[in-house]
DNA sequence: TATGCTTAAGCAAACGTTTCCATAAGGAGG
DNA sequence: CCTCCTTATGGAAACGTTTGCTTAAGCATA
């Protein structure tokens, strides 16, 4: 049914072996036989059989993604689109084929990496976004397979990653709120036990700090990435006796939320509460007012990551003392929710 | 180094057919060596090695993804990333791995198809929204490889494929915009080599004259999936001597480029236009006002793709007279963006 | 007691590659 | 003319499974 190497050697008249070299460009085979047995194998319609090569290469070509264990929130977001789209791009130009695996559970979650990666199904893993203690790390850099966290593991310094510089992004998100003249500035943050949260606070508490600004614990709420995180914190924020006249949010997803709530209360962007967010989704610029937000380059992110990870898996980049935590830069891109002064009120 | 069935078997004192036989639960294994197989296997922490089973199976408990051609601007859709979680997630609930694939142009999507399949690197494929005419198809078809089409192909009508019924989804929306009292609707569509542009067109049309209203070819326009087709369509629009009051948009995308535009000339919607469109992206009800939208069921339409598709490639739907068309049942969301009946005002 | 059936397990071939080792032919050097 | 090296190719083992065929034992039946 299939044609095999076997029958293209038949039928060229040749060794399965010399069929084998031909296919990967043996130095050692003569430029007439090479040519016959390509013409042949076009003829034929022959396709090598991955799993046979991958069998005795070990070898999958092949890398997974794994989606972080809240999959179904964080999933829908344009933001893991625009990620998977940078790292599929890559891993495609350098002949990788990229599986997709995401498990309910942190156990089925686990399950399903060591199954990938003991199974020998893929030669690596690219891991979105991790938690402040994840078991899938403890796991695969025990193991030795190669794999890029993207984001940035507090538990280890030394695992290769790529990520924003989230604490300089938050620095510079404030700044820019204070550089227009604010000075109550609050903050919407994410889910406390992932990092990207902590560090993009820890930026914003550093701004307040080197300019002297008061940072009460009450303008400081916790939340998830969902527009419905953006409304509560509105709304508590609207009901403080001292509100804040500025708000650096953690996701523009919770951006819409906060601009929803004070739509429906008839309160004005960027007037009443001016807005900075992070990830500069398209939607961004689209939404009334537009959002000012952080771009960290998300494709970007997702591209350096497969490249990284390939090159890894390929030795290419081994030689001890090289870099293993890649920054992506990330730059401020201002629109109408942040261009108020309150001063000039 | 890696543990296989022979290491377990030698350690068990059985043969390595017996163990393997245990892996796959055979009937005629004791039930004292299956206990005694399968805790060693644990101890020594075996795990089976996919490629072998694979090569000797000849099947590979895997589906590939293929995305559109134009995948750079579709594929930072939300859209795109719903229906890839469906399928992720029904496949992984069926034992199956995931693996996406893209290529730049038509001729790189074929290779990469032809290479999985042929490779025998996944047992099946899912087709995300064809063009008219798909080589893909052709291929898949001719060589008689299992797949599921998301969406409808005009070529062929015997070919599995789970699609909305568009026609009647973009009749309900028209109709909805007529009972509210609109006779000048016009119409946003998409590229027209999209089946999809073709099918929604043709439901707007049909309501339009089974409702007595003239149809106008200035009410129609073309473009892209993307919001600055909206925001072209609008200036086209406002621009016209005689303009319609209601428009049916064929993407919550372009939409969002439609009430841009008008809000920069400071048009209200409803009022000065009333707007439905569809999928009933997340961030529909987010926009102000919320845009009435077409719900159809995207997560469900990726999980019911891969049901379908991993359904065919076990042989177990496979009795002739089946039918071969599901659809997809879609839902009308009713907003701000389309209440409001012009001839109140 | 001989026969046949059932159950549990082993042997070995097969899946389609790659790659180490061997070999044959041709040419250069002595 | 013999030896040795180079170049092009073939043979066969190996990768880790699955599975059809075989075997051995135990037991019931005639």
């Amino acid at each position: 049914m299939t044609v095999t190497i076997k029958d293209v050697a038949r039928r060229a008249g040749v060794s399965p072996s010399t069929v084998s070299r031909v296919l990967s460009g043996h130095p050692r085979i003569s430029a007439e036989t090479s040519r016959k047995v390509k013409s042949i194998m076009e003829e034929m319609g022959y396709h090598p059989n991955i799993m046979a090569k991958s069998l005795v290469s070990k070898t999958t070509n092949s890398i997974c993604i794994i989606l972080p264990k809240p999959a179904e929130e964080l999933f829908s977001n344009l933001f893991f689109m625009e990620l998977i789209r940078g790292i599929v791009t890559q891993a495609s130009r350098s002949g990788y084929d990229v599986l997709i695996s995401s498990g309910a559970t942190e156990k089925e979650e686990l399950e399903a990496v060591s199954r990938l990666l003991k199974g020998r199904r893929v030669d690596g893993a690219i891991l979105l976004y991790s938690r402040k203690d994840d078991a899938v790390i403890d796991f695969l850099k025990d193991n030795g397979y190669p794999f890029v966290l993207v984001g940035r593991s507090d538990k280890y310094d030394d695992i290769l990653s790529v990520d924003t510089d989230n604490m300089l992004a938050a620095y510079d998100a404030t700044s820019h709120l204070i550089s227009m003249g604010h000075e109550r500035i609050g903050f919407v943050s994410g889910p406390p036990n992932l990092i990207v949260s902590r560090d993009r606070l820890e930026g914003y508490r550093k701004a307040m700090e080197h300019n002297g600004l008061e940072l009460k614990s009450e303008w400081i709420v916790e939340g998830e990435f969902l527009q419905d995180s953006g409304y509560r914190a509105m709304s508590f924020f609207m009901n403080l006796p001292s509100r804040p006249t500025a708000l650096v949010v953690v996701d523009d997803i919770v951006s819409f939320g906060v601009l929803r709530g004070l739509n429906e209360l008839n309160y004005t962007v960027p007037a009443d509460l001016a807005l900075v967010s992070f990830n500069n989704i398209p939607l961004s610029e689209l939404s009334t007012p537009p959002i000012s937000s952080i771009d960290i380059g998300i494709y970007h992110l997702g591209y350096t990551a497969s490249q990284i990870l390939i090159q890894t898996i390929q030795k290419q980049a081994n030689e001890p003392g090289c870099t293993n935590r890649f920054i992506i830069p990330h730059r401020l891109i201002v629109r109408e929710s942040s261009m108020y002064s309150p001063g000039k009120k």
